[in-house]
RNA sequence: GCGGGUGUAGCUUAGUGGUAAAGCUCCAGCCUUCCAAGCUGGCUACGAGGGUUCGAUUCCCUUCACCCGCUCCA
């Protein structure tokens, strides 16, 4: 009976999504759209969270790498380079027999997979019409629609990273190894939207392009045979072996950073029948969701290959002139590839959690409580005023959240009961509530200028001076002081 | 893309060939000295289009969306 038991969770967690800000469907007063969604206040806060983490520790603690903000519609000539064109350009024809989909072109010489003495066109099953299959959405630059200004929405980030190589490694005074990253949507057309948000036709990516030095080159210069390297503290001399699994075990640990735990997490080494022609290794990285295990982010090792087809697609060298090795060569890549949308799912499946809490009255009640990292919390903290209807309280919260609100992102409410605004702020996963009662204002001297911060998670109150509010909830949510 | 299921308020459900009920949520007010208390009031729905009918949320058709399985995709 696990089947029943997965949905009702998975649907818990998209009421819940809705009900609270996180996720709409896209355009859902028309009805929807079929594998698009949007992200509600919390969701956006969630996400914008995520992707400043990413960018934080991808670029800007790191010395060897650099950003790119490129356009979503390039140049049509960078996908035939990709190989994004090519593949999909045939018409095809799709047997409702054996669900197997075919070239047009080829059905007669093609044999049927489910009778292989027969072809296609002879086994007699019920096919479609030949169809165009377009991997990407198609558009025209420019108002008048003709085959000289079609372009395509980007599938994949990565692209243009690859076709800028040229330009950031001539400005940014980089050697390699180094690498390029970049956060932007991605569009696919052929896909089948499923599982919420996990499969979308419209999604973002956050992509590192890191650029090292072949292998042969490595080598010569000392670098240690790959199978027996550390692959901590990166050497500029490392094969591509070691890069990769370096990347592997960096991304790992920046999940845990944001709060999937270890166990929910696994790595799945893609095996040789399943890895694209110009992959040497690819492993991804996959989580526990509700509705199966799957991926989240792909770690490929891609060899030199894009950028030498754009190399004999543009006609520009994309050779690079190691100074140290005094050699000239085309850098291989190791690719870390990452789905935001996918990414915010797991955050949110992960951290949802029901408990059976007692209410005022000592009758156990079911509460929802996110267990959002802090560092990933669309709302750090909470502010109440103890009572709304005693205007000094009011005055000093709203004082105290003002003072709040340009450090993190905070939550004004005076709405209820207090244990009403504990809940609401447990539901959206706020780590800290700070309330302002009547000690706070000097009833008891001893208390004067204090306030009770709440923890989310162990629903403990402690008393905090405000000199040291501010301070203390840093340290809380691993901020630096 | 194929097959199956579902569609009534923000959520969970009720109900009917004569345009709809409730609980929770939400909003406003009162009250409330720390965990969804109480009282009063309020907003909000039959996914969309067409057909049958005097009249459709209800019956029929189409379509859209979501869920499940396969396929596809990575």
């Amino acid at each position: 009976m696990a089947e029943p038991k997965v949905n009702e969770l998975m649907e818990k967690i998209v009421s819940l999504s809705k009900r609270r800000g996180f996720i709409f469907q896209s355009s859902e007063i028309y009805g929807g759209i079929n594998g698009f969604w949007d992200y509600g206040p919390l969701g956006a806060e969630l996400k914008r969270n995520v992707k400043d983490l990413w960018w934080q520790s991808m670029t800007r603690e790191r010395e060897d790498v650099v950003g790119l903000d490129a356009t979503i519609i390039m140049h049509p000539k960078v996908w035939e380079a990709s190989g994004h064109t090519s593949t999909f350009s045939d018409p095809m024809v799709d047997c409702k027999d054996c669900k197997g989909r075919f070239r047009a072109d080829q059905i007669d010489s093609t044999p049927c997979p489910k009778k292989s003495s027969k072809m296609v066109t002879e086994c007699g099953s019920d096919k479609t019409e030949p169809r165009a299959f377009n991997l990407m959405f198609k558009t025209y630059v420019g108002p008048v629609e003709t085959e000289d200004n079609v372009a395509y929405l980007r599938p994949e980030t990565a692209q243009a990273i690859f076709a800028q190589f040229k330009n950031v490694s001539d400005i940014s005074r980089h050697k390699v190894p180094f690498g390029i990253c970049q956060i932007g949507k991605a569009f696919r057309n052929e896909i089948n939207p499923r599982n919420y948000t996990f499969r979308s036709r419209e999604f973002e990516q956050m992509e590192l392009e890191f650029f090292i030095k072949p292998d042969e080159v490595a080598h010569e210069q000392g670098g240690a045979p790959a199978e027996d390297a550390p692959t901590k503290n990166p050497a500029p001399n490392w094969g591509w072996k070691q890069w990769h699994q370096y990347w592997v075990e960096q991304r790992l640990s920046w999940y845990e950073s944001i709060g999937l735990p270890a166990d929910s997490l696994e790595l799945y080494w893609q095996g040789d029948d399943e890895l694209a022609h110009y992959a040497r290794a690819t492993v991804d990285i996959m989580y526990k969701f509700p509705f199966g295990v799957q991926e989240l982010e792909g770690i490929a090792a891609r060899s030199n290959y894009d950028l030498t087809q754009h190399q004999e697609h543009s006609g520009k060298s994309m050779e690079y002139f190691d100074e140290d090795a005094k050699q000239r060569y085309i850098p291989h890549v190791i690719e870390p590839s990452a789905g935001v949308d996918r990414m915010i799912l797991a955050l949110i499946c992960n951290a949802y959690h029901e408990a059976m809490i007692p209410s005022a009255k000592g009758v156990p009640e079911k509460r929802v409580v996110m267990k959002f990292h802090p560092r990933v919390a669309p709302v750090k903290v909470g502010v109440f005023p103890l009572l709304k209807n005693k205007p000094e309280l009011v005055a000093k919260a709203r004082e105290v959240y003002d003072a709040l609100k340009v450090h993190f992102a905070c939550f004004y409410d005076e709405a209820g009961a207090i244990g009403k605004r504990y809940a609401r702020q447990d539901e959206i996963g706020t780590p800290f509530c700070v309330t302002i009662d009547f000690d706070t204002l000097g009833e008891n001297p001893e208390h004067a200028n204090t306030v009770t911060l709440r923890d989310r998670d162990t629903t403990e109150q402690t008393r905090v001076s405000l000199d040291q509010l501010l301070p203390r909830l840093k340290q809380g949510l691993g901020l630096p002081i």
